[in-house]
RNA sequence: GGGGCUUUAGCCAAGUGGUAAGGCGUGGGACUGCAACUCCCUGAGCACCGGUUCAAAUCCGGUAGGCCCCUCCA
């Protein structure tokens, strides 16, 4: 598989450091707001990444970390953590809305059919990892006390700038409004390991640690926790762009620092969703969530089939009438393949022939629309019959994941809406057409769509 | 100021040097009590300028626009 890799910047052969294996680290969410569709985004892709490599024959190994403590609005000991941020809008303990909040996300992701991380790990269940690295660093002299925190030295790295190529002399500090400098530390690019003394003195996760009581700095919990499960190779780790620096920068720098070689070998970034003129953010205050979604009549798959539509390196543009276009092709997509007759023998020279397309996208880097591509090519092709088509898309679907072979339950319908129905049809037969329409029109708004047909009504639920 | 990405039809978008996939929408037609669904038909020469080449949306240089990052973010 060929693949971009943000270190090197060029797309690479993938090959993992031990044959065969995949191990892969991801980002997990701050989980002091819901979800919005552009950090679904990027798990959508991650998922994409990770069906891929599993269609390919690859053993994969996921961890995902949920930050519930310590990630500050910003690292220079003046930001509010988030958590404590969230748990007074609502007036609940951090842990509260932790719990509630990783519960949700969890939801989405599961009505967005991603596969479930082997490892998800809360930040918070591993407190005497982090003071064990933190320990290794202050003895190998990465790290160093000052001001009551734990710093860590960037100076003392060659190349602390590799994921980024940025240059020292050319940071600018403070870009962003509300950002001061810590007068605590030796160079303006170091970061905090460990917290004892914040200007938020109603953190309210605390733990005791040699240097005192506090908490962990944000970027420390994805290193130890990647080094815990996966060891000292990772081959793949997962993010939005945005995190490229600091925080993946960070986690090099930490991870290397402590095991005195490479540790991660590929990065793998997934590009913001725009909304108007800018990425969707939760501090910017306009962002939208898959329930919001979901209230307003799309389905979950809808927005997976709308993220597939484009490249995960390249920024998305959401617009509700994009949506649209996605839902309709999607459902059309969907009934095709419903109607797709199992019967027969499936075609073996035309299932290599597609499949060795469908490997070809995924080796362009996941090129998701050229997938796409392939499987409507398979519909379209007249050599085909049904049964190898319906083989070809189920194969695909693995990868898609976008559920296209699944007829969904349907629901039983409610009485009231059973005598509308039969109301309706008394009123066909009359030639009462203004009270037929009137009736579907009604039932429309209540979220039921009537289809008329050689053989009958046909429902659908919107 | 520095680093990076990006510019293809009304919209979303693929594109592997050999001459522009796909989806949605629009318009027309078949079907229909009318619709919906379905099916058929329907469109761009690739931001601009220059270069390399027999051949450039694809490679190189420049110009212009958009976006992201530079200690909150996926």
């Amino acid at each position: 598989m060929r693949i971009y890799n943000t270190l090197s910047r060029k797309i690479e052969e993938f090959v993992p450091y031990e044959k065969g294996k995949v191990s892969i680290y991801t980002c997990g969410p701050t989980v002091y707001h819901y979800a919005h569709i552009g950090n679904l985004r990027s798990y959508i892709m991650e998922d994409i990444l990770i069906r891929s490599l599993l269609y390919l024959g690859y053993q994969v190994k996921r961890v995902m970390n949920i930050t519930d403590v310590g990630h500050l609005s910003s690292d220079s000991d003046t930001g509010e953590d988030k958590m404590v941020k969230g748990a007074k809008r609502e007036h609940r303990s951090v842990l509260e809305i932790a719990k509630q909040y990783t519960e949700a996300f969890f939801e989405d992701f599961q009505k967005l059919n991603m596969k479930m991380p082997d490892v998800v790990a809360p930040a918070t269940h591993y407190i005497d990892d982090y003071i064990r690295v933190i320990q290794k660093l202050l003895d190998k002299g990465y790290a160093y006390q000052s001001n009551g925190n734990i710093y860590f030295d960037i100076t003392k790295l060659d190349d602390y700038y590799a994921l980024t190529n940025h240059k020292e002399d050319e940071m600018v500090v403070g870009v962003r409004e509300g950002v001061e400098e810590d007068a605590g530390k030796r160079n303006q690019g170091d970061f905090v390991l460990w917290f004892t003394k914040s200007k938020f003195d109603d953190q309210e996760l605390k733990w005791d640690s040699p240097w005192g009581v506090g908490y962990p700095g944000w970027h420390l919990e994805c290193s130890c926790i990647s080094m815990k499960y996966l060891g000292e190779h990772l081959d793949i780790h997962c993010g939005g762009v945005d995190n490229i620096f600091p925080h993946h920068t960070n986690e090099i720098a930490q991870s290397e620092a402590y095991l005195g070689h490479k540790w991660c070998s590929y990065w793998f970034h997934v590009e913001h969703l725009m909304i108007g003129k800018a990425k969707m953010s939760k501090s910017s205050g306009a962002f939208l969530s898959l329930s919001l979604l979901k209230e307003k009549g799309y389905l979950p798959l809808s927005y997976r089939y709308f993220c597939l539509g484009s490249h995960y390196r390249k920024q998305l543009e959401f617009s509700w009438e994009s949506l649209d276009g996605a839902q309709k092709a999607y459902k059309k997509l969907k009934s095709k393949v419903l109607a797709l007759n199992s019967d027969g023998d499936v075609q073996e020279d035309e299932v290599h022939k597609y499949q060795s397309m469908f490997v070809d996208a995924i080796d362009r880097d996941l090129n998701t629309s050229m997938m796409l591509t392939v499987l409507y090519d398979v519909l379209k092709d007249e050599k085909l019959n049904d049964a190898t088509k319906l083989y070809l898309v189920k194969d695909f679907d693995q990868v898609l994941g976008l559920h296209l072979t699944i007829k969904e339950q349907e629901e039983v319908l409610d009485d009231v809406i059973m005598q509308k129905i039969e109301m309706r049809n008394r009123a066909k037969k009359e030639k009462n057409y203004a009270l037929a329409d009137q009736i579907r029109e009604e039932l429309l708004k209540m979220g039921v769509r009537l289809i008329d047909e050689r053989d009958g009504t046909k429902i659908e639920r919107i």
